[in-house]
DNA sequence: TTGCATTTTCGCAACATTGCGAATAGACTG
DNA sequence: CAGTCTATTCGCAATGTTGCGAAAATGCAA
């Protein structure tokens, strides 16, 4: 019986080649780079809402103006949970993650 | 000028330690914990709505079963998003980022 | 122009997350 | 019971993110 219920594996792995070939790695690098800008666009517009310097909201999250920069710099690709929590909360926020099914169009 | 315009440091110092004061460590534990956990609950779902064993998604994302039971243990603490959404992706979904104004309860 | 605040870039050490194998345990079937 | 799939835990190396100072560039006002 095993071996009969067993292709599972191997179902995956044609899943796997059929999602990365459906969806070439280019296009999941531009949707990974405009989420990114997104993320620090986002950042951008909390801050100057709140009408801080990045020195400021800097200190308020115990780091650096130079780190600030890097966080709404459009090309930074290293955003994670913990950075984007310590600035909502710093800014009165909280973050929300969703994950949301894409529709593959026809 | 520069000397009565200066202050905005000191400014922020004190809604620094406002925030801290207003919201203890112990809270903001809490709040975290509970977000980590929401996380791990999310990705064991996604999962069990695709019907796949920690290994299967493990292979789908190029990594191994043990790092997904790590993923979907309440107690961990390192989510990034660059998991989040290969997990998203391989799962046909996106991860939607919102930051959401608290409303400080008076 | 000078002066000052702010932003940006660079480099590297420190810390955090991931990769991965191996071992263990639980559930289920025959 | 053995056999299989699944889930969990551990340790450590590899990779990625952050911390932070210093210098240079930008913007604005006097």
């Amino acid at each position: 019986m095993a071996k009969t219920l067993k292709p599972a594996s191997d179902a995956v792995e044609i899943l796997h080649r059929r999602f990365y070939e459906g969806k070439p790695a280019r296009l999941k690098n531009l949707e990974e780079a405009r989420a990114n800008e997104e993320i620090a666009r986002k950042i951008h517009e909390l801050r100057a809402a709140a009408s801080l310097s990045q020195t400021q909201l800097a200190k308020l999250i115990g780091t650096t103006a130079s780190v600030i920069c890097r966080l709404e710099n459009a090309d930074y690709e290293g955003h994670s949970l913990a950075m984007l929590r310590r600035i909502a909360g710093a800014l009165n926020q909280r973050v929300e993650i969703r994950f949301i099914p894409i529709r593959r169009s026809a």
